[in-house]
DNA sequence: TTAGGGTTAG
């Protein structure tokens, strides 16, 4: 650096000086300016003046001080070149105001305190600084200004240029006001030339994606004179939002060269759609394609991962996200992806040795890792986390309130649940929602008190959602209490007809008491309604990573005999040690040997069986199924674990179960 | 000036 400005101060040649001091100040932007000094008087100096005209010198010196606005890191140095650009007469200079006022934006600094003031300053502003002024209220708000501004702007009889129309799109679309959209949309056809322009195109199309009307995108989109990489990939991005995979892929096939952000948008687009698989497949044809990666196409694998709940995806993609520049330890977005998924594929102590090796850590990886102890029932974790999270800079939000009062209802911990409700406006500023409420019906539900938590939800600021009743309905089950279970039923049978598992709990709950005919009318409903049971399915992993599917009834495995001669002799031992099959988890009307024969084919108990045939002693047999794990399957599973020594774990579609010495981390309270 | 983003519940 030091030889660089020696050589530079030997120079007699102006430009070559100038444009070494840009490349410098552009490249070394956490020098500070101070340091800088003596190159940036350099070429100032009235000698080395001499060639140029009074025009040239005074471009000359424009350029320099924008480049010098660009290296600037801190609101204190941008004051210290406010006060330069004083010194210099440059006040009045649109293209050096509008660099500065764009810097002060950028850095957050409010638009209608500073650099709202230095635009006033400014006798004749000219459409570009107008234009940096609607932005910057455009990017922080209040949005109407931009609006107001615009028309100010054009009441001067000042024309606008294409970044007018593009930041009035991005106030349009941050307060989802289409109708203000269109309004601007047609002043770009009426005023001539704007429509047609790539900028104001794509961002036209992100406001009306935003305001959630994609066919209006898409037909700005179509009619585009010229299209870009990211005109495409907005529109693709909309549709896997709106769950279109169809038409993100068939506008990707058409894309003419795809960049990695349209192929992450793909793969993310698939992930976030619940569709890991098609996700992964997606990432290796992006790796084979030569694309990069970073962190955000990573996110998206991890979550995908996170989904498919195996080891093996997850050992495969935690190396790839090691190896790259993205590292979890120092990438914070990565961190918290990884996080969520160990705790998904149930190996929450991986989740937590991720989460102490960050660097940064923000609420995702605090909301992440504490929803990873709730899953796997570490209340008491999850409490302390969010309580060592206080004391950091890092405020909790909606998300990280569902994780904590989710902990405390997975082990009946009513008091602390309700004391954080109670307090997380209040000391904490995040509003109640929906979802909160429902964790609170089922904190007080699944704890039995059940018309404490009918009263909440009645009385509730905002209309129950199903999430709500439905946790009401699961509290009825498990308390056997068809009453509550009745009125739960007939809410999410208006707000979720066709959502199986509400007619199946209800079923249960009847049947939970012996009320048949209830039992029977409710089956007819579902027949009548054209609804089928989910069959009851589970995987599990053996050696290799290799994962096998069972089906409920499942008698198609190759190894069936051996599996039902296993299970069979597993029960035995069970027996022996007081094990009695749970008829009440069979809701039927059926014999009791009926009941223990259909016991014996829940996919869970096929899977573990398999397991313990396909698995090495000692080793951990991990179970994953798509419904609630029963009763009976449960007490096997903690017989199991006793008896052949070996730790289960079974992650159903609630929560973690893990499985030692005969002993359930649920508590058996799930 | 414009594109892709990780955490939520029955």
């Amino acid at each position: 650096m030091k030889k660089m400005i020696a050589v530079l101060k030997a120079s007699k040649d102006l430009f070559l000086v100038q444009s070494a001091a840009i490349l410098l100040y552009r490249r070394m932007s956490t020098i500070s300016i101070l340091k800088l000094d003596g190159l940036r008087k350099l070429p100032l100096s009235t000698q080395t003046f001499a060639p140029y005209s009074e025009l040239q010198k005074q471009k000359i010196l424009e350029s320099h001080i924008v480049s010098i606005l660009h290296g600037c890191t801190t609101l204190n140095q941008l004051k210290q070149v406010h006060a330069h650009i004083y010194c210099k007469g440059l006040d009045q200079c649109c293209y050096v105001v509008t660099k500065l006022i764009r810097m002060l934006i950028k850095m957050d600094v409010p638009v209608h305190w500073y650099p709202h003031l230095v635009f006033r300053q400014v006798k004749n502003p000219n459409p570009f600084l107008w234009t940096v002024l609607i932005w910057g209220y455009g990017v922080q708000g209040p949005f109407s200004e931009s609006v107001h501004l615009y028309s100010c702007m054009r009441k001067k009889g000042v024309g606008p240029v294409s970044f007018t129309f593009s930041a009035l799109f991005k106030a349009c679309g941050a307060v989802l006001d289409a109708c203000l959209g269109s309004q601007v949309h047609a002043q770009t056809i009426l005023i001539g030339g704007f429509a047609s322009d790539l900028y104001v195109g794509n961002t036209m199309i992100d406001m009306y994606v935003k305001c959630g009307l994609l066919d209006c995108g898409r037909k700005v989109f179509d009619e585009m004179a010229e299209r870009d990489v990211i005109s495409w990939t907005e529109l693709i991005a909309a549709y896997t939002r709106s769950g279109d995979m169809k038409s993100a892929g068939d506008l990707f096939d058409g894309l003419p060269i795809k960049d990695m952000v349209a192929w992450t948008a793909m793969v993310n687009g698939y992930s976030q759609n619940a569709m890991p698989k098609k996700a992964l497949e997606f990432f290796e044809r992006m790796q084979d394609a030569g694309i990069a990666i970073d962190e955000v196409t990573l996110a998206g694998v991890i979550s995908a991962c996170a989904q498919l709940g195996a080891s093996n995806h997850a050992n495969w993609i935690r190396d790839i996200a090691e190896s790259s520049r993205f590292r979890p330890a120092n990438n914070v977005v990565v961190g918290s992806a990884l996080i969520d998924m160990y705790s998904k594929c149930g190996n929450v102590e991986e989740a937590y040795k991720v989460f102490l090796s960050m660097k940064e850590r923000n609420v995702f990886s605090y909301s992440s890792m504490i929803v990873g102890f709730a899953m796997h029932g570490l209340a008491h974790e999850a409490i302390k986390l969010f309580f060592d999270m206080l004391k950091t800079e890092v405020k909790p939000n909606h998300v990280t309130f569902v994780g904590v009062l989710s902990a405390c209802s997975h082990v009946g911990m009513v008091d602390q649940g309700r004391q954080l409700f109670s307090v997380m406006e209040k000391c904490y500023g995040v509003v109640p929602t929906a979802d909160h409420y429902a964790c609170m019906a089922d904190l007080l539900g699944r704890a039995g008190y059940l018309e404490e938590a009918l009263k909440i939800v009645e009385t509730m600021p905002m209309k129950p959602n199903g999430a709500v009743w439905g946790a009401l309905l699961g509290a009825s089950l498990i308390h056997k209490n068809p009453d509550v279970a009745e009125i739960t039923a007939s809410h999410l049978f208006e707000l979720e007809p066709d959502s199986i598992g509400n007619y199946i709990l209800l079923c249960k709950t009847y049947a939970s008491v012996g009320r048949w005919d209830d039992v029977s009318r409710v089956r007819k409903l579902m027949r009548g309604r054209k609804l089928k049971k989910d069959p009851g399915c589970s995987w599990v992993e053996v050696k290799n990573g290799i994962i096998q599917e069972f089906l409920a009834g499942d008698a198609t495995h190759p190894q069936t005999r051996e599996i039902r001669e296993a299970l069979e002799d597993l029960v035995e031992r069970l027996k022996a040690t007081g094990y009695q099959p749970n008829m009440g988890s069979v809701p039927y009307d059926v014999s009791d040997e009926e009941k223990k024969r259909i016991l014996m084919t829940h996919s869970e108990k096929l899977a573990l069986a398999y397991g313990l045939l396909n698995t090495a002693a000692g080793s951990i047999i991990k179970i994953m199924k798509n419904l609630r794990i029963c009763e009976d399957c449960h007490s096997v599973m903690c017989g199991a674990s006793k008896i052949t020594e070996r730790k289960i774990v079974v992650r159903d579609n609630m929560r973690f179960h893990h499985f030692i010495e005969g002993v359930c981390s649920c508590g058996n309270f799930w």
